[in-house]
DNA sequence: AGACAAGGCG
């Protein structure tokens, strides 16, 4: 009998590089020699545990992670890198966990890590990405002096600005970065012109990139590339936009898949499933592979036409190329189900999904509960509501106006008095509800009773119409 | 080697 062969630091760390579910890594990782009884303690390298750290967080597996980087901690023989907490703390926004991204920067020191700006700048990342300004701030303020900002601070203090739509405040940063004398990139001038671009401002965004090479001297990648052409299909001029694409093979900028994509989605859109097809043809040709964002733009064109056979074809496709359906892949057909009066069949699917593994998000139960709404299945919409709100999810504005609206021209009081009832005790009234129910009952009831009417709304329910927090969500 | 940008649902 062969004895086994023990495996090395270094054998680990490109065993659990190829292992793709995250499970089997940490098993590989805690056990690396099953076979052996050895009492001797294996010693991980920094490379290994950097890998097993990153699966981890990417998997979302923090209680396994914090073990691990617990572990590491206590390990003498190298000092751990920098780049590994600035991962996690980038998992960490994609989790929208905003405290534990900062707890995370607060405990580099601990590991004898010196932080430097890489996880400055991650922090003020992740707290964008989690929509908390304010901490965002705060972080700037409390650290202001320590630090002097990069382009990437730049960078990511511009995109700040773009995101709330405060296109003057961006265009600040960018000239404050300049009388810094800190360079702008090309990261700077995507984000940007893409701000432009989502803010409805082509025409500064065409300008931006004609300077950015001429005065600037850097050249358009592919992002300026994609925003651009986004946005010029949104309003209709393909034409440019396809001139944008030749564009791009002159100037020899690879055609990635984005591109492929936004055109894809595009086109799909207005119904030119012809030239979509032509493209995605375009694409394979050129040795690209449709990914899940392609599908989607491809399920969501079929959706639109009520052509659900189409779209299940699709999704065949995507079992068939091994290409990962995601849960937008689902909100997207149960959209469509419900948009060509399938409620029934797109509840079925909304009531499959973790057992398809996938976990709802608001946007499920926003579509579901619109959904609902717009076949006029209040009652269903109503049961559906509580659900939602057990679970922590509001309705979307829409989605509240919708049911109230539905419900008054049913003259359904009862059921308007519990659904205000749920939407009450969930703080998610608003004003824009409560004026839309009262001109609701307005309009059905004489005037004399109206004031009765809110009365019954508003006293057994313990409503209570609070200004100050009667804002939108 | 890797932080920051860019394509899909509401």
């Amino acid at each position: 009998m062969s004895v086994p062969k023990a495996i090395s630091p270094h054998r680990l760390s490109s065993l659990l590089r190829r292992q793709k579910d995250p499970n089997l890594a940490l098993q590989l990782f805690q056990n690396p020699n099953p076979q052996l009884q050895s009492t001797k303690p294996f010693r991980y390298s920094l490379l290994s545990y950097d890998i097993i750290i990153t699966k981890l967080a990417r998997a979302k597996m923090f209680d396994q992670m914090d073990q691990i980087l617990l572990q590491m901690g206590r390990e003498t023989r190298f000092v751990t890198k920098e780049i590994i907490f600035c991962n996690v703390i980038s998992s960490y926004a994609r989790a929208r966990l905003p405290h534990k991204a900062l707890e995370m920067f607060e405990q580099i020191p601990s590991f004898r890590c010196r932080r430097t700006l890489k996880s400055y700048n991650a922090v003020l990342d992740a707290l964008l990405k989690c929509g908390e300004i304010g901490k965002m701030r705060e972080f700037l303020v409390g650290l202001g002096n320590q630090v002097n900002p990069d382009v990437c601070t730049f960078n990511i203090l511009i995109n700040a600005n773009c995101k709330y739509g405060c296109l003057d405040d961006a265009r600040n940063v960018f000239d404050t970065m300049l009388s810094r004398g800190v360079e702008p990139n090309e990261v700077t001038f995507a984000t940007l012109i893409s701000g432009f671009c989502s803010n409805c401002k082509l025409e500064e965004a065409l300008r931006l990139k004609e300077d950015m090479s001429k005065v600037y001297g850097v050249k358009p990648n592919s992002s300026v590339y994609v925003s651009l052409i986004k946005e010029l299909c949104r309003i209709g001029e393909f034409g440019l936009a396809f001139g944008l694409k030749d564009e791009m093979e002159r100037e020899k900028v690879t055609l990635g898949l984005t591109v492929y994509t936004t055109f894809i989605s595009a086109l799909f859109k207005v119904g030119k499933k012809d030239e979509a097809h032509k493209i995605l043809e375009e694409m394979k040709g050129s040795g690209l592979k449709p990914d899940t964002v392609t599908y989607n733009a491809m399920i969501h064109g079929f959706c639109m036409e009520n052509d659900l056979n189409a779209a299940y074809k699709v999704l065949d496709q995507m079992v068939k190329e091994e290409c990962k359906a995601d849960i937008i892949t689902y909100n997207i057909i149960i959209g469509g189900l419900c948009k060509d009066g399938k409620w029934s069949e797109a509840n079925d699917l909304f009531e499959d999904l973790p057992r398809l593994g996938y976990k709802p998000d608001v946007v499920s139960f926003r579509t579901m509960f619109v959904g609902l709404c717009n076949c006029r299945r209040f009652n269903e919409a109503a049961t559906f509501l509580d659900e939602m709100l057990f679970k922590g999810y509001i309705p979307s504005s829409e989605g509240r106006q919708k049911i109230v609206d539905g419900l008054c021209q049913e003259g359904d009081m009862k059921l308007l008095v519990k659904v205000l009832s749920s939407l009450g005790n969930a703080n998610s009234i608003g004003v824009d509800t409560w004026e839309l129910v009262i001109s609701m009952v307005c309009k059905k009831e004489s005037l004399s009773n109206v004031s009765e009417k809110v009365d019954t709304l508003l006293v057994p329910n313990n409503f209570l119409y609070r200004p100050k927090e009667g804002k939108l969500y």
